[in-house]
DNA sequence: TTGTAAGCGTTATCAT
DNA sequence: ATGATAACGCTTACAA
């Protein structure tokens, strides 16, 4: 039978419900503001909580409660804005429910062992579209976001497909005749699914697709696509790129070489990164609602926590295109450097 | 007295100790990996495990253990490539401790809550400099990053004067005279301690520096700034911009108004974003070592949380100036747009 | 309105 | 090598 329970040097719930003169559960009454308590009591608490410098131990309140209070979020990286984006939708949206956030990052390390400690931690995890095969056995509730999902796992993804086939019919529509898809569609689902959309605007036509070029998400592997170009190996007078990091590397390199963009090959990207209204001509892309995307990804997680069924359709939300003079738009190709001209073929959203 | 301890519906140490037909400390004993145990009880242990998907309470471990393994991090936001590289370089460093991280964003909401419940949940925290304030009493060992810290506080943070005295010394010795500094010097110590370089280098010139033009972080500000040159409100022949963001924005401003930059004013600022180096001029900027930064934070809060005394000295990290064209360098300007010109003024670290 | 006490699911100390 | 069992610090019926 514990007398005090004040026995380590920490100061615990104990130690205030000692000094304030009262028993634990009001102590625990006041904090939480349940129940009803006495505005003496209440008072002495507060007072001792300050004087002593008490912190609760959120373990201890987990452990009682059975619940962290807390979502994973498992992302590959954090370059570019995409999933700064998401992460900050998901961080956003967790905690106006009052929840907290893990961050666990893949980078090169095996994920194995940090995703059970994180699992272990967290009510729930929310893991990105190339990461979703990590995930281990299915205890915890689990969403899958930009990316394909084991079955029996709800997904939430920006829609690729027919973006992709619009900017494809685009660039088609702009005359252009041998169009080149550059990204690796193996490596992420959403590539994938980008590459079909630009496989089905070709077959619309009658037309029939290339090969993708695998290439990496990063600039220095646009660099190696436009050497391709430049050399001669590769030949296209559009470029649909998988990111825009990609297509505005690409770009530099073959506007550095002497080639003229757009007028000797097009390029689009995906992702409406802050340099794509900057270069000349701007950068025609794809953006996608990521900061909804975890926003949305959150929410789920949290009915699902609350006993809601997982949903079996994909949960998809829309993107929209921004054209800019990189594609070949006339209107746009004229404006000087750093002029936001830009269409947008839906509504563009308030920029937060 | 507890019988199976198996009560809930939930998958416990119990019920895995229960299937594999050994007691819980021998679960607790493989699963830990600690004291010796037979092959064939652990072999039992293994296979009860699989069986029941047991995902362990993390919370009843950091109870008995008294420790989280979780150190926290505090950021205002995550746009640009600052927090995310300073976020990487805190998570990595984090997991090679075999720790976990819990993110907590600033944004408008008030902090104090989400705070101490931060607090609650971690061994220790780091918090981004120009939130430092709202850091409640210090129970919890901090850290805070890239900002003044209150005495007591350790503090880490990147060089901001001397580069601040040397890249405005590069302006003035390039000739210009009309010099203006751009940020707001009261929103973060570090914009502060920038202003300060920027005095430092008029003062060794026998020259006075102007008043800080305030204005926030964004692009918009930027273009603020940018019409009110345009008006003739404000004149200079040089601008020392907070980052380059701002100096960005401004630069695109001015030149779609036909101005020229560099030869009617030169822009530099601060950051080294991924933009600075495609557009043209390239931008000349500072680059700070963020990812360290982090790194540093979560390296000092584990020695802090295993029992070091805080360090009463500045933890200062070395930056470097990355010169391009956009501050009047000649070999920088005739380059084309994409070609990443530039000069270090200090060894250039490897691109992670 | 307040207090008592039974969990919550681990770890770790003793015995055995 | 293994098993009881006492913490760990909190929440929450249930009593008073």
């Amino acid at each position: 039978m514990r007398v005090s329970g004040n026995t380590g040097r920490g100061v615990t719930i104990y130690s205030v419900a000692e000094r304030a003169g009262v028993s634990i559960a009001t102590v625990s009454r006041v904090l939480q503001d349940s129940g009803v308590v006495s505005a003496r009591a209440r008072r002495q608490v507060l007072e001792a909580v300050e004087e002593l410098d008490y912190v609760p131990s959120g373990a201890a309140r987990s452990l009682a409660v059975r619940q962290h209070d807390t979502y994973g979020l498992v992302l590959p990286e954090l370059s570019g804005p995409y999933y700064s984006e998401l992460l900050v939708g998901f961080e956003t949206r967790a905690g106006e429910l009052g929840r907290g956030v893990m961050l666990l990052l893949g980078g090169a390390r095996d994920l194995a062992k940090p995703f059970s400690t994180l699992a272990s931690r967290v009510d729930a995890i929310c893991v990105f579209g190339g990461l979703a095969a990590h995930i281990g056995r299915g205890t915890r509730p689990i969403v899958v976001v930009a990316g394909g999902a084991p079955p029996g796992v709800e997904a939430i993804t920006a829609e690729n497909v027919d973006s992709a086939d619009e900017l494809t019919e685009h660039l088609l529509a702009h005359g252009r005749t041998r169009l080149l898809f550059v990204g690796d569609t193996t490596a992420a689902p959403d590539v994938l699914e980008r590459y079909e959309g630009f496989t089905r605007a070709h077959e619309n036509r009658g037309l029939r697709a290339a090969e993708p070029v695998h290439v990496e998400f990063r600039e220095r592997d646009g660099i190696v696509v436009a050497e391709r170009l430049l050399a001669g190996d590769l030949a296209a007078d559009g470029l649909v790129c998988c990111n825009d990091e990609v297509a505005l590397a690409i770009m530099a390199r073959l506007t550095d070489a002497g080639m003229d963009v757009p007028d000797d090959v097009a390029v689009v990207g995906w992702d409406d990164v802050m340099t794509a209204r900057y270069v000349r001509p701007g950068l025609t892309t794809v953006r996608q609602p990521v900061h909804q995307l975890g926003a949305r990804a959150a929410d789920r997680l949290h009915e699902l926590v609350g006993g809601a069924p997982p949903r079996a359709t994909r949960n998809v939300l829309p993107t929209e295109l921004v054209l800019r003079g990189s594609c070949g738009c006339e209107e746009h190709a004229a404006r000087p450097q750093g002029a936001t001209s830009q269409t947008y073929l839906s509504t563009p959203p308030p920029r937060k």
